[in-house]
DNA sequence: ACTTGGCACTCTGGATACAAGAGTGCCAGG
DNA sequence: CCTGGCACTCTTGTATCCAGAGTGCCAAGT
């Protein structure tokens, strides 16, 4: 049904639109790339591909642009991903480890994807729920206003602010401190949950109320919201000119939490690469756009994921090559820290 | 030299351009304000605010377009700032007020700023350098790697990861820690240079090396580098028609933490409003963009700044009451938590 | 059965011309 | 000092035209 040179033909007009963002017609394409035939049979070919639907012609007798049907056949049997020489990555490797922070790892990481592949960058901050807790802290900031900061084994500090039902003493924080402490320290967050149940019993009752706004804080809070923080970064990549109905709804897209997670959060659960073309993606405002995303963490286990977004008209090896290369490192520098 | 009538028209000319987008003619000065004189006195008044540079015409034969001099004597004696009405006010403080964290009371500050301009919004977080020390934490991640947690009075959470020269015990650590809160507790930030200098003398010198790799750290990024942060928000609000050198450059100006720093820097450190009109930007990309910054801060004193940044071609009065009620709302939530 | 050269056809994009409309500058008179 | 009138200048939109690029199809060649 697609022979190797019909193909190839894909192929070809896929780099060159990529590269040119023009239409390709059939003599560009004996002429850059040396398919030994002429146009004639070119045409041919493209008029077979056109019929099937991975590419189409903007207007009648202009060159032939892709579809999305035809990115994606792309991606999956053509483009493969376009691996990083050496000392890309050692460059990689050493800008990301100069970060102090895990603010700093992330914050890197969006501009240095952004750099590499000249798109948008968006990365989701590792997730808490494989971490364990190294240590929990309680300030006062008013007497009926604690400070909770909780702190894991990666490094990641968590801050909440928590109102108290009525006021509480230097004493009972420091009780409160050290049960949780106690009973918290080397735990999994996935396990706090269950734990924080059984605490009431080893509270002073007259404080029960305050440990119980305490509990609700950690396990309403710092399990459940940071899941969504979302950093992105190189929106100046966006051209106008890729966007048809203005790169305003993109941006706007950009500016919604929720709309990035739902972005990422369509690629895969697996640590592997993913690749959504155009209205592969759910998202309205985004639907000429595409995604390449990956999951990175510090083990086998991805913790979060990170990706560009850009228009459909992408360099795809190169983009998945960043973005595979970037999440390796990214979860080699989380896990030394 | 610029009579009552004069100023009017000009007045005139920058309202009409800021809502139509359009040169402004004398007819349609007559037609919409009711200045009783006819066309041509308006065309004569004009021709005196064009020699004296406060208008020009694209082109000949066009309507009038203000200049960076005609928006700043709007500003500074014809708009005034425009105050914003009570309901008004307390949808800003109930919408400020709901945030449980300082991450999302800045967060929360740039959506709503943006969102009340309609325009590019920009927040600084507030300075450490009034805060007092509350509370220092130091956690083991490994043996000679420390993490350090600085909490301020203010609610403020400031980590920092430590590489030190050696290994390190856990009761050195410990004896760190007391040392640190028993000396920095209750200091301010400005205080605590000095406080740390004196220092090593209460440490066991086998521990000197390593702790005074911990007090560098405190001195270097806790009291320098945080000031640096800031948050920019309602990029989408950017309408590539305002700007003819294309949108592209104030994107990528906005991407720059540097060029934030230096663009809200150059309005004058008071408290009070600053507006900065196209070319007295020194910040290169952003010569035809116009920012509107004050400072807030929980007392007299301003901790950081935030302002609104948009074209020239901005609606003045309404931007700078929303900077205003905004700075005012933040400094109060700030000051209460 | 596939490939090829030839040819007529179509559509875009840029150039040109033209008319309408808007706005101005200037002048002479109130 | 204000006003109406008038000639002048530009922009903007529309219509037309031409060249160029690219296609589809067909008949002939391998």
């Amino acid at each position: 049904m697609l022979d190797d040179r019909k193909l190839a033909v894909l192929r070809a007009i896929v780099e060159d639109y990529v590269s040119t963002n023009e239409p390709v017609g059939s003599k560009s394409i004996v002429d850059r790339h040396n398919l030994d035939v002429s146009p004639a049979t070119i045409r041919n070919d493209m008029a077979v591909l056109e019929e099937q639907g991975f590419i189409v012609q903007p207007h009648t007798s202009a060159g032939r642009v892709p579809t999305d049907k035809g990115y994606r056949l792309f991606v999956d049997r053509l483009g493969g991903v376009k691996p990083f020489s050496a000392a890309e990555r050692r460059a990689i490797e050493t800008f990301l480890a100069g970060a102090y922070d895990l603010d700093d790892v992330v914050t890197r990481t969006v501009r240095l994807l952004a750099q590499l592949t000249r798109q948008v960058a968006v990365v989701q901050y590792p997730s808490l729920t494989r971490s364990a807790v190294r240590h929990i802290e309680l300030v006062p900031l008013t007497d009926r206003r604690l400070l909770l900061i909780l702190i894991t084994d990666t490094g990641r500090v968590e801050q909440r602010a928590i109102d108290l039902p009525g006021p509480i003493s230097e004493d009972a924080i420091t009780q409160l401190r050290a049960v949780l402490n106690a009973c918290l320290d080397g735990r999994r967050l996935t396990e706090v949950a269950s734990v924080v149940a059984d605490l009431p019993e080893r509270i002073t009752p007259g404080e029960r109320a305050n440990a119980a706004a305490v509990f609700s804080v950690i396990l309403e809070s710092l399990i459940e919201r940071h899941e969504e923080k979302i950093v992105v970064g190189g929106a100046a990549n966006l051209t106008p000119a890729d966007f048809s109905q203005g790169l305003h709804e993109v941006l706007e897209a950009l500016e919604e939490q929720v709309v990035l997670m739902r972005l990422l959060g369509e690629s895969g659960d697996e640590a592997s690469l993913t690749v959504r073309i155009g209205a592969e993606n759910q998202v309205k405002g985004l639907r000429s756009t595409s995604v390449v995303a990956a999951g990175y963490g510090s083990g086998d286990h991805a913790l979060a994921k990170l990706g560009v977004l850009g228009p459909t008209r992408m360099d795809y090896p190169t983009a998945m090559g960043a973005v595979r290369a970037v999440a390796r490192y990214v979860g080699q520098i989380l896990a030394e820290s």
